[in-house]
DNA sequence: CTGTTAGCGCTTTCAT
DNA sequence: ATGAAAGCGCTAACAG
């Protein structure tokens, strides 16, 4: 094995072989329209057999800019997110194609959020921008990436920063509420709500959208709700009560895909079926949910991975921050969990 | 905001302000070994001052190489492989600091095999090399890659090539065998295995973990064993009778964190509890199997993503592939579903 | 509409 | 041990 592949072509091996100068390769390719078309038709037909594509490197160097987009990940929130961060990464490097980017990976191995991974894309000009995925109280991200001047756009509104409008994410009132909407559909009587402890924007979020729809639907009982943490013990825990408390017949629309995970465990350790005793919906799409046939709002990540990217390519433009922020609609997918009639596999 | 943070410091602005030269300041980053010591000292404090890192754009460019490794993201897998890609991936990308590179992520939507995204990635020199996470059969990437001349690592063997060495994998024969001895030692007294059907090296390996050290303990019946594939719903159908083979009091090494919690959840719908009524335990350190408490044997990712970067480091620096691949060793971690005494939160 | 010139930041000769 | 010169591939600005 030599170095790399045979050279590859540059754009002054495509402009000997159409015949003209590399400057007209290169406005062919940016800028066709100043170019003739019989010249251009030439030049096209070249780059096709040379199977040129312009150095990225090069272009780097000579718009300074590195055309590359940074995304941090850390094995931390890998099964508190309910596993959403792995797909979402996906979505942005299929997604960055289209914007005419890349996505830098990097990751710390410390616990605790710092800006040490970003400092060094941000110095080796590896990347022009950041998208942050998942942001908590006291990030100190935020504040550092404005200070350097550096565009970003986030997943989920900014915790400590509320005026921020640079982030997209999922209506999470919409998502509850078309839960809420096809449990009744379905017959179940009494729609509980195990969600997380109020004061984060999309726990309540989830929770609003639950309570409006049952208030809709004339069923809304403010006692059947339960706050825990998104872990799956203590969900369990709240869900054995609350799970009584609905009662069979009921159904439980839970805050994140792990909370559902729970009330269906307790459930089947209690030698009742879900679906047909219990109602259950998710929250996130995860795989988690489709593993374990649990109904769930699926989260349009393509779109926001999409819109992230627009978002950026906006600010690298020069253009100032959306008015607001954008929130997709996401899907009610329907599984056993919570159809009555169905046994659960 | 206007464009990027102010401006970054260059090797230029190092020079100006330590009095030397630009190519003084390019040796003392690149060969310190030939520059003064006085001079060193002074460069350096001024990088340190200015906050200096060399532009990766401008580094490429010159040295005809991306400095970076692609890795290719698919959704597809995701469910399938217990959700350990993710985990690799991040491991990659801490890992990569240490080679003096950085991972460039980028995804196809379509749903089978195709060489499309490694052209591109290719074709705009954004790498030198690539990651291979998920070889399969019929895998038409290592032939594409050989004939290109584009250096890769896999992540496990490659199916079609027995003899290529480049690749680094979990011995998943010492992780299944690990788990024998400790279902043993807690005093089961049959020990079963649910596996994947006969033909692939990795689910073939540990089966052998399971029999060699059944064996060893005296206590190998090879009726007690079954297949499955990979989803949840045929491996509860293929549960369900060997949990009954084993009876209480047994156990069963399954191949998968998702396949062991197919287990466990065909026995908590027959009322009984892990653990205590029967031992279970997986394969892969999913957050899967974390999250429902299934004892697991989880793979060294870290030291597998370190390995395929040093590979790819040697493979650009011209050496030849190794005389044969890497084997790592893996951690059993016990949990509730394989502690007879200790009841299943 | 096309060609010429200059230079992005860096490193590798080669000469001092 | 240090400095000067050249050039990686590309595009913005200008001249023709």
């Amino acid at each position: 094995m030599t170095k790399g592949a045979n050279r590859r072509a540059t754009i002054n091996d495509v402009a000997r072989a159409a015949q003209v100068s590399r400057q007209t390769v290169s406005n062919v390719v940016n800028r066709p329209d100043r170019v003739a078309p019989d010249t251009r038709a030439r030049v096209e037909a070249e780059i096709e057999r040379l199977a040129y594509r312009p150095s990225s490197a090069a272009k780097s160097l000579r718009e300074q800019r590195a055309g590359a987009v940074g995304l941090e990940l850390n094995t931390l929130g890998h099964g508190r997110r309910g596993d959403i961060i792995y797909s979402f990464t996906v979505e942005l490097s299929i997604g960055a194609r289209g914007h005419d980017c890349h996505i830098v990976t990097f990751g710390s191995d410390s616990d605790r959020p710092s800006i040490t991974g970003y400092e060094a894309m941000v110095r080796a000009r590896l990347v022009d921008a950041f998208v942050l995925a998942d942001t908590h109280h006291d990030d100190p991200r935020p504040a550092w990436l404005d200070k350097a001047g550096i565009p970003y756009a986030t997943f989920g509104r900014v915790w400590d920063a509320p005026d921020f409008t640079g982030w997209a994410d999922v209506d999470g009132a919409a998502g509850t509420s078309a839960a809420v909407d096809h449990l009744v559909a379905e017959g179940y009587s009494r729609v509980g709500f195990l969600g997380w402890p109020e004061g984060s924007a999309t726990g309540d979020d989830r929770r609003r959208g639950w309570r409006e729809a049952c208030e809709r639907h004339g069923i809304y009982r403010e006692s059947l709700q339960a706050s825990t943490i998104q872990e799956l013990h203590p969900a369990e825990e709240a869900a054995a009560p609350l799970i009584e408390a609905v009662g069979t017949g009921g159904a439980i629309v839970c805050v994140s895909d792990v909370i559902a995970l729970a009330v269906q465990q307790v459930l089947l350790q209690s030698g009742r079926r879900p679906g047909i005793d219990l109602g259950i919906t998710g929250f996130d799409g995860s795989p988690l949910a489709e593993m374990n046939d649990i109904s769930s709002v699926e989260q349009p990540l393509d779109q926001i991975a999409d819109e992230l990217l627009s978002q950026i390519s906006d600010r690298l433009a020069g253009q100032p921050l959306p008015e607001q922020g954008t929130l997709l609609t996401p899907t009610f997918v329907p599984r056993a969990s919570s159809r009555r009639g169905v046994e659960h596999a």
